[in-house]
DNA sequence: CATTTTTGTGCGATATATGAACAAATGTCA
DNA sequence: TGACATTTGTTCATATATCGCACAAAAATG
């Protein structure tokens, strides 16, 4: 690409509302101006601007995003017939397992939730689409990150902050690369409270009609009322299923 | 505002990525164009440049966007408290209620989903927060126009596309101003198959502890599994104890 | 009230938008 | 099939708009 191919002040304008999600609620100009490292009188330009559109207000102090910048995010899930086609094959799947039900695809180091069904409350953190888990501790980032070649699947954990978010995540780079070629070899991820302290979850890639990995689905359950080692016998068969479903489906 | 302080290349942006929504999947920088109004070099100069950042891809003919994009609407949701507060006391509703629970706001002639718990799958279109629907015959919607002057009420009815979704559905709009008049006397509203055939909802505003109305709440049922007239004595308790709980704690 | 921080604005250098032009691809019809 | 018409992606010159700096004004801070 050419370099008169880029619109800087629409990458600009871009960066400044991802801004507003790394903090809360309101920033004013020279807020938005730290976080994003670009100069005040542009970072100003682009708020007005976002303003004038309707997609923020101003009260000469502080802006504020408007719900229609959901519109920006959900064009995504709007064009994209993945969601779509995936929802209604994860409400039985959440239904016949009597557990929630989720589909993501991988962006950069997170699974990005494209899809939901819920049937109890049992994470901490509320799930929706659009909402992000690292991709390294999640059992669909697993499958997904099993899914890479061996060098990218390396390169985004080189990239990843390998913190631990409870005492069961694994964190060795080394142990997760055997890891994925173990979820790999056996078509499935199980994770037991690596993310979150009783939590315990099972997921399976969503291949389309050439066997590529297109998503993931996973089933989670409290691990107060599924075992880890439960998790497989008592989900995969139903995970499997829906699994083939939608190898048929997709394109 | 002086014009000078408007980024055209980055109203021009959003345009395009609002294109997507429109349609499906994929779009040819012609497509983008025709659906923009804008000249094909700047759909393309934009394209390019959304493709640069990662929030689109590019096979040479079509573009289609990246779940990167979903970042952008996401700021709106993380940077907001209302879904975060909202968010467990819509579990704990629609808990009590075994009926799925909903909270939106208002945005031009439409109602946003925000935030949402569910117990069951009822309507034949899936809601997630970003998801929205035309207010004037939606219970949240009916509740958020009330909660208008009534010449700003009359001004969304005057720009809203009033077609029927089922011959239940209001359309009139002096019947509707009669409606929004009766909504604000009585604290709620009550829509019976107005929007979808089967589905029956009532909700109530959540107000600030300044009497602002900040949002809206509804319970959903199947309408085979709860009569309209049943709507009110088997939920609105339930939903004015949320919208108390709620008054708390809004600042 | 002095100091620091933030915001708004004018300006020259630089980058972008525009619409026409053109080649390549695609579609249409005898 | 082959000739013609349309559509599409791309490039270019240039008129126009934006960028980032520097400075002034206005708030906030202590």
């Amino acid at each position: 690409m050419r370099e008169t191919d880029f619109v800087s002040g629409f990458a600009k304008g871009l960066k400044v509302i991802e801004a507003f999600g790394e903090t809360r609620q309101r920033l004013t100009i020279a807020e938005a101006s730290k976080l994003t490292g670009l100069d005040r009188a542009t970072v100003r330009r682009s708020l007005l601007t976002l303003s004038e559109l309707g997609y923020a207000v101003y009260d000469g102090k502080f802006f504020t995003l408007t719900p229609k910048v959901l519109r920006l995010g959900h064009a995504y899930l709007a064009a994209t017939p993945l969601p779509i086609i995936i929802q209604p094959h994860l409400d039985q799947l959440s239904e016949r397992a009597s557990q929630n039900a989720s589909a993501s695809v991988l962006d950069g180091t997170e699974v990005v939730y494209i899809a939901r069904a819920s049937q109890r409350r049992v994470m901490s953190i509320n799930l929706t689409p659009g909402s992000r888990l690292p991709a390294f501790c999640a059992s669909m980032g697993r499958v997904l990150l099993a899914a890479l070649p061996e060098s990218e699947a390396r390169s985004v954990l080189a990239r990843t902050d390998l913190r631990a978010n409870t005492p069961n995540t694994k964190t060795d780079p080394e142990d997760l690369m055997a890891e994925f070629r173990r979820v790999r070899a056996q078509g499935y991820a199980v994770i037991d409270q690596e993310l979150e302290i009783g939590l315990c979850s099972i997921a399976v890639p969503v291949e389309n009609d050439r066997g590529q990995t297109v998503a993931a689905i996973n089933i989670g359950a409290p691990a107060a009322y599924v075992a880890a080692a439960d998790m497989v016998e008592r989900f995969l068969p139903l995970l499997k299923e829906t699994q083939k479903a939608l190898r048929l489906v997709l394109p």
